[in-house]
DNA sequence: AGTAAATGACCCTTAAAGTCCGTTGTATTA
DNA sequence: TAATACAACGGACTTTAAGGGTCATTTACT
């Protein structure tokens, strides 16, 4: 499966066990709201930056966010 | 430290543990030879798609490459 | 020491990442 | 019904990633 919608999929796991909105989240992470969107339905090819972002509003490490059995080979 | 530069020192580190060049891993993964050496350096905000051909090239999971310390916070 | 390979640094295009405006659809709740 | 919150989508725009050229510097090996 595409590494983009594996990310879009993850993140929208995540905000969703934080009970966040795409707009909150977009918000805690400094990115537009429409971006979010994009993201968590595979549309974005997104940088390491905004990625680093992303995953720290949601309060995981890098590591723990791909650490899932869909990064895993 | 920042997130880009830890990826390139990563990358680095698997490519000397192959035994690659950057010549070679550039050809591998179908990136630019000064691309890699910018990207080592931390100079370059990767995004996923170019990350994820790099670290196929590695042989390595995307978890694994994150596993790391430097990754866990 | 010499010389060849590997790496690093700079600069310049262009293709794509990321922003910002609005609108639309879909639930939910009063 | 209307009001609210959230998500999806489009188009136009700005910024930057990615590709690639060239030359300088370092590393490794005879």
């Amino acid at each position: 499966m595409d590494i983009k919608l594996k990310v879009g999929q993850r993140i929208k796991e995540l905000r969703k066990e934080l009970k966040l909105s795409q707009e909150k989240l977009a918000y805690e992470a400094e990115v537009d709201r429409t971006y979010v969107t994009d993201v968590e339905n595979g549309r974005r090819n997104v940088s390491l930056e905004i990625l680093e972002r992303l995953i720290g509003a949601l309060k995981v490490s890098v590591a723990e966010f791909f650490g899932g059995k869909e990064f895993r080979k």
